[in-house]
DNA sequence: CGCGTTTTTGAACCGTATCAATACGTGTGG
DNA sequence: CCACACGTATTGATACGGTTCAAAAACGCG
């Protein structure tokens, strides 16, 4: 959307930072001075609220990080941690917000794009909500299958523990449903390598339960 | 935001429509062609996916209604239900997308709305997932003093069934708690007549859980 | 007054959190 | 190379909240 010299304009600003898996790329309740956008590599996005923390997303660049903290109140209200090594570029705010006035395509683009994303949270929002724990789990493995690594055998780049913190359940219960899920065949499962061997029932149970 | 001159363009296409109280302003799935404008009154943005029923928010005029809708897919993704009698505009939407690209200023202020939208949604999101269905309630029903009512004593403009929907919970469950709300004398009850009595308790059940 | 709808109440069942104990894996230091 | 320790993962037992089903009670409306 847009135009080459804003291109140009925004490349000049830009600092490119590589990040290894653990290290923290945006903190929670900092100033927000920069747009950060994943150029490549896996990232988590989290908060922690009286002390429980919860992934809000995971994501795969490219794409921006966390963009609504950058046009709230200027304060992060999420952390960005690297799952895998990342590379990120920072923007700098005051350019990235002068082509809405400049560009209003750019602008309508912003719009829908959070518009977009406010319907899809409210989705997965209810979704959640309703669903038992294995289905989240369900989806949670089809999600890193589907959208993260496109194979079948992949290595998840995060803990049970934290696989509870994506799914909206705890350590414990992630870890049975994992086995559960093992002892039915339907995946394979060694330490944090794991193979869908039963996609199509995976999926009912991502979707029924 | 907006200029003299825009504002009386928008109003030259504007159609100002009465719903009395249960009226089904905007349809789920209809296509969207216009922007709903809530003047006055009382609304509840509902959704159903899968037979199952969920209210998004209730919210009071001024405001605009669903913009997400609007600038996603125009299609409409959750239905607008009158709870009181109110007035609505409905404004063009290519006058309104104009204006994006018209006037920056607008379109920052729409993002930053959006964005905050965003967080707000987020947060709403944590809490309701790790609360109890008491502290929803309790929630709920602090929402209907401050924000719509701003009296102690207010009359629910939703059904048991619909409270529930709104908490996330069963009408069984809701109805259960406001009872022993009730008994715990932290309000009072009648029937849709609900008074608060005891606010500050209320408020420590909304936050703890 | 009677009928249908909404609300309330009770009981049983199920899933999940929580607590506790054990197993596993890796790295450290003797 | 072994013993130990620490973090992570697994497994089991228990308790609790919430849904669900069923039935009674209250309400609203013709």
């Amino acid at each position: 959307m847009l135009k080459d010299d804003e291109l140009e304009l925004l490349g000049k600003g830009c600092a490119e930072v590589l990040f290894r898996s653990g290290e923290n790329i945006v903190k929670q309740n900092a100033l927000s001075t920069n747009v950060a956008y994943l150029k490549s590599g896996v990232v988590k996005i989290h908060m922690t609220e009286e002390g429980v923390e919860k992934i809000k997303r995971i994501i795969r660049g490219p794409r921006y990080l966390c963009l609504p903290s950058n046009f709230s109140d200027r304060i992060n209200h999420f952390s960005a941690t690297a799952l895998e090594d990342s590379s990120v570029c920072f923007l700098d705010l005051e350019t990235f917000k002068s082509f809405f006035y400049k560009n209003g395509d750019f602008a309508f683009q912003i719009i829908k794009d959070l518009s977009q994303n406010e319907i899809k949270n409210f989705h997965s929002y209810i979704n959640s909500n309703k669903k038992q724990s294995i289905g989240s789990i369900a989806e949670s493995l089809l999600f890193f299958y589907k959208e993260v690594y496109q194979t079948q055998t992949f290595t998840l780049p995060i803990s049970r523990q934290e696989l509870g913190e994506y799914s909206g359940t705890t350590r414990e219960n992630a870890s049975r449903i994992l086995t559960s899920f093992h002892t039915e065949k339907i995946i394979d499962l060694n330490g944090k390598t794991i193979t869908i061997l039963n996609e199509e029932l995976l999926t009912q149970i991502s979707e029924k339960g």
